[in-house]
RNA sequence: GUGGUUGUAGCUCAGCUGGUUAGAGCGCUGGAUUGUGGUUCCAGAGGUCGCCGGUUCGAACCCGGUCUUCCACCCCA
């Protein structure tokens, strides 16, 4: 007997409303990258493996899904790395290829490889799946959706400005309330390190500080103890873990703390024109907030560091991200093409619009109008009149069957459509059509001529 | 990758210490209603209890394995 089918861990299907709600967000981010500026571009589902290995760190190594050579590659591999066990060792030998992990890699090969066609500054978009062989939870797939917007070539801080308010944008068109952008400079990180001797343990310090919320003062501290920083050290960085009040605050206390550290410094000084920038500019309804506990993506942010909070009561992590790279393109050989950018996690937004109940209610309306199927010439005559005002862009259909009035009714009622058509012999002897409104179960007439009054009515 | 959790009808879930033919609501099909859905009433169909194995006279229930779900780590959109 035929097994039950089913689907890999951590993918899924869509349904046709499911894509309607996923639609209605990608159209409204694409609408904004455009206006913008971006331009869209799309790279292959898998890479070469020694294009993205390497890129995101070991733990990324790890969750990099590989495809397995064609033919029969095993009996290319020699003895001694089959005997070996090693995994590492193995994969290389048998995979040359590797899914699409992020898009920002890709893309740094792209620019890489097409920088002779490319007119910098390069402004580019790029919606495509992505693949992670990371544990599934909620908002975490194997499989899920990227929307990213990069600038390649252009160094100056109007750009962050500029993905700030895109952020804002996209979000206030979503009716996405309340939605926080936290910023963070790779600098000030790399600076309070320096000043507290720490500049050797850059990333387990950061790491430490970015559980600050989550484990407290006391946890962090211990954590970097266990990772070698000492007593005093740790005191020195004491101040950031009580850092509060408004952004122009905090940027004092961070001045004061970095005035020795001229890379510290540096940070401090990007970190103050963004955000008097955006003050000047005004947002239309996300917040915009210092967070130097933020420390993502370190293996090639260099300057700002973006991250989008859901809105307050919403039990979702991060719904998007993104920053400054100044070298991502010199892996593959193209030196200071200094890049920035950002990242929607459309899953995650399309969770927390779902929580919140914004997806607007006309999303389902798949159809505008049914026709009732009364019998081989009434359904002439229904096709006739369908064809006409699919002329006119209606959203309409026949239904495909003479099955009984009650359930292609019901039909039209489970599927949302707001008018029936209804054309029997009556309506065909007098070239007339009735419209039921699905709502308020009027019914009207209308002559076969006079469809211009109904399409009017939609 | 580590630790835990979940799986029973199309969907959401009951099912007592292991004891006959495994239940409900919603949905579905038919009828009340041969030109009218959404409300109401009546009837009906639908289940290898995730899968494989074990214990037992007897397993949805206990044990082992496996897949899946969700959660905490790790990391991250």
């Amino acid at each position: 007997m035929a097994k039950k089918p089913s689907i890999p861990k951590g993918t899924r299907d869509f349904s046709p409303t499911e894509i309607a709600k996923r639609d209605y967000i990608f159209e409204i981010v694409k609408k904004h990258f455009r206006t913008f500026g971006f331009q869209p571009i799309e790279t292959p589902a898998f890479e070469n493996s020694e294009t993205l290995m390497g890129k995101y760190g070991d733990e990324g190594d790890r969750l990099i899904f590989k495809i397995l050579n064609s033919g029969d590659f095993m009996s290319k591999v020699d003895d001694a790395t089959y005997g070996s066990k090693n995994s590492s060792a193995l994969t290389s030998k048998i995979s040359e290829k590797a899914l699409r992990y992020d898009l920002t890699v890709p893309f740094a090969r792209y620019v890489v490889m097409h920088q002779n066609e490319i007119e910098f500054p390069f402004k580019r978009y790029q919606i495509q799946p992505v693949w992670r062989a990371d544990r599934p939870q909620k908002g975490r797939f194997r499989e899920f959706y990227q929307c990213d917007a990069d600038v390649v070539g252009a160094n100056s801080l109007l750009q962050e400005v500029e993905l700030i308010q895109l952020y804002d944008a996209v979000f206030a068109d979503l009716k996405l309330e309340g939605v926080t952008i936290k910023l963070n400079n790779r600098k000030i990180l790399a600076g309070i390190a320096e000043i507290i001797g720490a500049q050797n343990n850059l990333v387990n310090f950061t790491v430490a500080l970015d559980k600050l919320d989550k484990i407290g003062v006391e946890g962090v501290k211990k954590e970097m103890l266990a990772k070698g920083m000492s007593e005093q050290a740790i005191a020195k960085a004491r101040p950031l873990f009580e850092l509060s009040g408004t952004n122009a605050e905090q940027l004092n206390t961070l001045d004061n703390l970095l005035s020795d550290s001229g890379e510290g410094s540096k940070g401090v000084e990007e970190l103050r024109f963004i955000i008097n920038t955006i003050d000047d500019l005004g947002l239309q309804s996300a917040k915009l907030e210092i967070d130097v506990t933020l420390a993502r993506g370190l293996n090639y942010y260099t300057g700002a560091i973006l991250e989008v909070a859901a809105p307050e009561g919403v039990d979702m992590g991060s719904i998007g991200g993104g920053g400054r790279y100044d070298d991502l393109t010199g892996i593959f050989g193209l030196k200071d093409v200094s890049g920035v950018g950002i990242s929607f996690g459309l899953d995650r937004i399309y969770l927390v619009l779902e929580e919140l109940g914004l997806f607007p209610e006309t999303l389902d309306k798949t159809l505008d109008v049914l026709c009732i199927n009364f019998g081989e010439k009434e359904s002439m005559a229904a096709l006739k009149l369908v064809t006409l005002l699919r002329y006119k862009g209606v959203k309409a259909d026949v239904y495909p069957s003479k099955a009984k009035m009650q359930k292609q009714m019901k039909y039209a009622n489970n599927r949302n459509i707001p008018y029936v058509i209804l054309i029997g012999e009556n309506e065909m002897n007098h070239k007339t059509f009735v419209v039921k409104d699905m709502a308020s179960g009027e019914q009207k007439s209308y002559g076969l001529a006079q469809i211009q009054d109904f399409i009017k009515t939609l």
